[in-house]
DNA sequence: TACCAGGTGGAGT
DNA sequence: ACTCCACATGGT
């Protein structure tokens, strides 16, 4: 392993602790299937080129870097092992930082084994295309960031937004640079592939001192206005997004639903997905079509959805959500 | 070209 | 309370 040096920032690679041996489409799934938003897929990097036998291309491997608060990271499956390096300057706040973001504390198989698969066959096909699939435990403030751009969009559009977010407002995380572009729009790329920083996204703070019409041209559309608006109402209440997180899922939700842009579904995907509330439910669109055409719910509201969610899926309902979604939109579209 | 995208808020019944 | 619709913009 080449040490790091001024050309080569990363750390060495490192094994993620833990359970977790998931196949690269699930991996790509928890990182990159509507949970972050801020996961980029290097492809087809060699990892160990002299392991390939037979002609297979083993031994080639995506890289995944993601970014959250403060910290930048690379993920990678050798073989199965699951393995992970970071910016020499972040490493220690990675290492901190990756079990909780990654979840590495809760034993999700035994959660998984908890779904009611067994009495339900659709379940227990999504659970059976996606083994191993988890749920993130994201920064609370950058979870209700993502989806608050999330509205009618689609996931690579939502990816561009904070993308733009993050380089136009964020802070610098270091120096390193990623080996991607996340799209260029036009000039850059032609004489100058150059890469740029890694960014985080804007705190709340830094986004209640950017005037609206700057955030529209991050591709934010008529989302603009509602983080706008929830910028100031967060500035103005010191200390209630982190009271907001560690609250129940009932009151937790009953305070996001307070802030403009953020209804039902909004609310549930940032307790689920950053704040580890399993029975929240979020309902979106691939639900709606999940619990209509697999479950028989024709016609049924998206209150009437979530309401069934939660009363046939039980306490891990959550859980089940991200097993239905991600099969709805994988497998479901022919079916 | 149409229709869809991890919806929400407000106006009109 | 429920229904309908504007809201921006890129993907498929």
């Amino acid at each position: 392993m080449p040490a790091p040096s001024a050309s080569n920032p990363w750390s060495s690679w490192h094994p993620v602790t833990g359970d977790w041996h998931p196949s690269p489409a699930t991996l790509a799934e928890t990182l990159d299937g509507g949970q972050s938003f801020r996961w980029v897929r290097q492809a087809h990097q060699a990892a160990r080129p002299s392991l390939g036998e037979a002609g297979l291309p083993s031994g080639w491997a995506d890289i995944w870097t993601g970014t959250w608060a403060g910290c930048v990271a690379q993920l990678r499956l050798d073989r199965n092992r699951l393995e992970w390096r970071a910016p020499t300057s972040l490493q220690a706040a990675v290492a901190t930082g990756l079990p909780r973001y990654l979840a590495l504390d809760i034993d999700w198989p035994a959660l998984t084994d908890a779904l009611p698969w067994r009495t339900d066959a659709h379940l227990a096909q999504c659970v059976a295309a996606f083994p191993g699939l988890r749920l993130l435990r994201q920064p609370f403030g950058e979870t209700l960031l993502g989806f608050l751009c999330s509205a009618t969009k689609q996931i690579v559009q939502i990816k561009q937004m904070c993308a733009l977010l993050a380089e136009r407002h964020g802070s610098a995380l270091s120096d390193c640079r990623s080996g991607f572009m996340p799209r260029s729009d036009g000039a850059e790329s032609r004489d100058k592939p150059a890469l740029p920083l890694i960014n985080r996204l804007p705190t709340w703070a830094q986004l209640a001192t950017i005037p609206e019409k700057d955030l529209r041209s991050c591709l934010l559309g008529f989302r603009a206005k509602y983080i706008h608006a929830t910028a100031e109402y967060i500035a103005r209440r010191p200390g209630w997004l982190e009271e907001t997180e560690h609250l129940p899922y009932a009151a937790a939700k009953a305070r996001l639903l307070e802030l403009p842009g953020v209804g039902e579904k909004v609310a549930d995907c940032v307790l689920l997905f950053g704040a580890g509330k399993l029975e929240a439910f979020p309902v979106d669109t691939w639900i709606l079509k999940s619990l209509e055409r697999r479950y028989g719910l024709t016609g049924w509201k998206p209150a009437q959805i979530a309401h069934f969610g939660r009363t046939h899926f039980g306490p891990l309902a959550g859980l089940a959500q991200q097993f239905l979604f991600s099969w709805e939109r994988g497998y479901g579209r022919e079916v």
